[in-house]
DNA sequence: GATGGGGCTTCCCATAGTGGGAAGGTCAAG
DNA sequence: CTTGACCTTCCCACTATGGGAAGCCCCATC
């Protein structure tokens, strides 16, 4: 199976092939005499499996470790479930940060009358807001990161 | 005021100052006979505004976007509170996008024992899971995103 | 006046993955 | 043999940010 072939195969770029190659997240593919890389069914296994742990934003640093694992007949469940896990936090830590940006951009553009006008509280907060704001008690860093990110309306909980 | 100090009083590292000029975020800063950088009060009020938008999560492009229209005092907030909503925009359909990771993952971590153990629906999922998987009834793309990956304790909301 | 330490300059490199593209070899069909 | 699709390697770009080296500058202290 040429380079192409196993591409479409597995869904991965053919130029990913070769980076996951070269960064030995792949083992050196066999070459024909002509020099091009030959792929077996096995290899697209490998490939699936990567393409699948990439959609789940796996670093290609933990998709190693689960590779290495898959390959592992003695592997314990629970190292599997540790990367797993491992990267639930992380996504958990990023979700919040943006959640966090998110409602309070949301907050500011809903203030923002959104005319002709130059007033604009989304500059105002810009310009200085971080620190100066104190608008209704001692609610300071106005990352509420409270709402969940969806459009589901309800509950605005915004403290502004 | 020096580069120092000018990231001392506006939380932009110099690095980061360089690079702004750089790329024409920054005006060229004023120079010292001997090349260093002078920046003034002024200067640093825009960092401050950058460094705000930065903690937002805007590109530079938009920032450079926003700084445009802080000092365009003919200004309209309908334009500043696009570029603002844009950038909503993206972050929802991130925090969408990793919450659905979060959810499948977690799904997944939680079916696995956890022991020693090799069997594990972790990797029996991501070795094509995606295609053949059917486990209960017709639930197909286990992409929940419904939960908000928050810790903020009441109301798990939980699809799973 | 000399010296030392800290700050400034520019320039290069690295990150994490991915895409684009050029220059050149290969293969298969016509 | 020609043509076109495919393969190879190599370089560059992206987003922002940090690290570090080599070399100049400024100020305080002796």
């Amino acid at each position: 199976m040429n380079i192409g072939q196993a591409s479409a195969a597995s869904g991965v770029s053919a130029k990913m092939l070769r980076y996951y190659e070269e960064i030995g997240l792949l083992p050196k593919a066999a070459r024909t005499e002509a020099g091009y890389r030959v792929y077996s069914g096995t290899d697209v296994n490998t490939l699936r499996f990567i393409r699948r742990a990439r959609d789940l934003g796996l670093s290609i640093e933990r998709i190693k470790l689960l590779v290495g694992l898959w390959r592992d007949r003695e592997r314990s469940s629970a190292d599997v479930k540790r990367v797993a896990q491992e990267h639930v936090t992380e996504l958990d830590a990023k979700i919040l940060e943006l959640t966090a940006m998110r409602d309070t951009l949301q907050e500011l553009a809903d203030a923002c009358h959104g005319d002709h006008r130059p007033d604009c509280p989304i500059l105002h907060d810009l310009e200085g807001g971080a620190q100066a704001k104190a608008p209704t008690a001692k609610m300071t860093k106005h990352v509420s990161a409270g709402g969940r990110g969806g459009k589901s309306g309800a509950v605005p909980c915004h403290t502004v």
